[in-house]
DNA sequence: CTGGTGACTTATC
DNA sequence: AGATAAGCCACCA
């Protein structure tokens, strides 16, 4: 059992679609908690393997890679980048143009849809 | 209950 | 641009 704001993460997460990120503050915004970037990082920990996350397209709010190169940040970079992401000069990538921005029907439907797994 | 912990974020220098 | 500090909050021992 978890709690509402988990599974909502966990489901907007799931919903992220291929060739686009979104941001650990977002993710968190969207499951209703502006401030609630960390909890996105504590569950990635938890659950990206036995949940099945696309856990490569979560990055930071500079659009860079959040891990470190010892933990992954090459495969995180390839994997990204065979979904047709582009990295800039400094690894940087453009939100502009890949920051996933479902609107807030889509939103509320993910949300709706977590509700139901409980 | 208390304190520690993050793949973060913001403010400040 | 880089470093530092403080804020953040669900979870866990």
């Amino acid at each position: 059992m978890r709690s509402p704001f988990t599974a909502q993460v966990i489901e907007l997460i799931r919903a992220i679609p291929e060739g686009k990120v979104a941001t650990y503050g977002g993710i968190a915004a969207m499951a209703g908690s502006p401030r609630g970037a960390r909890q996105v990082v504590r569950i990635l920990h938890t659950c990206s393997r036995t949940e099945n996350l696309p856990w490569q397209r979560v990055v930071n709010r500079e659009g860079k890679i959040a891990l470190k190169p010892f933990q992954g940040y090459e495969e995180q970079q390839a994997m990204l980048e065979a979904e047709g992401i582009e990295f800039g000069l400094s690894s940087t990538i453009d939100l502009q143009h890949f920051l996933w921005q479902p609107s807030s029907e889509e939103i509320a439907s993910i949300l709706n849809m977590a509700e139901r797994q409980t």
